[in-house]
DNA sequence: TATATCAGGTTGCCATAGCAACGAAACAGA
DNA sequence: TCTGTTTCGTTGCTATGGCAACCTGATATA
């Protein structure tokens, strides 16, 4: 329970106000093995879920099969709050658990509608998270919304320096990973990548990215 | 304040209701003439905003000084309710009045933070309000990360004829509008719906499709 | 050490779509 | 009716980037 107290969702409760708030809602703890499917693509679902520990993936599946990885979740993040929140939505993506892992489900309408004093302080936060993934969405679409491969590179690399404060920084995606970000070809953008370092905007190497401008 | 008993914000309460939710935080009206702008990209705000009456645009400047319309917004749509949520956060959009228009401004936190009983309410009618803006978004991503224009359309008038019910359909967006929504030219999409119409896939005139397949 | 695996870089081919420029139709106002 | 304005369709040119295929280097495993 006391990573709890880091989740964004309980930001500014102590441990046992926590249990306090938690002892009000319909919760249950589950393990998940390597693979197994957490939430599936069409799900309509009414719980928060909360990883407490091992990894998770969103991934969603198009029209054609093809497999894309939406989001990587570790220790504390949550999920399904925005689902629960629309009320009547299926999921539009698939977790599943990336080696064993443990997940906490809350009773979403017991949690955020219980008359106890703290569940306003839960329902803030839960806005904040929730207004925090809608920005997260908005600054990815901005940058799918250009047109070449070299603007979408350079909008995420400027977004990135902004948040890491450095010209030189470590970014968390693999190639594979970001060229499904910026929605374009993994050597598509291999090849401009390597332009714009021979261009000298940039240099890298592996995952470690400089900005010259 | 008739009309405030149609919004999503306040859905479920009576007027009086409202009123008196409303008398606990400060809150005033504003008109805006033609073209005045309303709120500033790069601003940060602690306000929701509500049309009361006429129209309003999102807009968005790109670092090349194209201007892009995010979204249009009648009388009881809201604004700044994400923006206030995330807190700290500059407006990616400026809003700007088209026409006359009259909004309504509420400090987000005396809204949702006080002590009200009713609070409890508003906060769970933002939260689905924020919620449905994210899926909007999401679905919009989807569409963007779609590398043909074909499969953009397609996704795109699919997911008017799940939303309308029909086969045949009118949607609220012109070519330019449905252009920049789809991340293609307009001349480009003019080109593809030629093409679908001649492969028999659709027909359209106007702003009225009809789906075949 | 041999081999499998995976991440990432490179390259040729060519369809797609951006860009620009123009044309047609619908509409409004004088 | 004539003329501006706006919206939408058309088309030629050409760069961009998707696709496929292959190569290199690093890491792991037996």
């Amino acid at each position: 329970m006391k990573i709890l107290t880091e989740n964004t969702l309980f930001k500014g409760l102590t441990e046992s106000q926590i249990t306090d708030i938690l002892s009000t809602a319909y919760h249950r703890e589950k393990s998940f093995l390597d693979g197994e499917i957490i939430v599936h693509q069409g799900d309509v679902i009414n719980n928060i879920g909360i990883v407490l520990s091992g990894n998770a993936t969103g991934k969603k599946y198009t029209s054609d099969g093809e497999e894309i990885i939406v989001s990587n979740m570790k220790a504390n993040s949550i999920f399904g709050d925005v689902l629960s929140g629309a009320i009547g939505f299926a999921s539009p993506v698939t977790v599943q658990a990336v080696g064993p892992c443990r997940v906490l489900f809350i009773d979403y309408n017991q949690l955020l509608y219980s008359h106890h004093p703290l569940a306003h302080h839960v329902l803030q936060n839960m806005i904040q998270s929730i207004s925090r993934k809608y920005f997260a969405q908005n600054k990815r679409m901005d940058i799918l919304m250009l047109k070449s491969v070299r603007s979408k590179v350079l909008s995420y690399l400027e977004w990135q320096r902004q948040i890491k404060g450095t010209n030189t920084f470590a970014i968390d995606l693999d190639r594979r990973l970001l060229a499904d970000f910026l929605g374009v070809e993994r050597s598509a953008l291999s090849r401009e990548l390597s332009r714009m370092k021979a261009d000298g905007l940039i240099d890298y190497h592996k995952n470690n990215f400089t900005l010259f401008i």
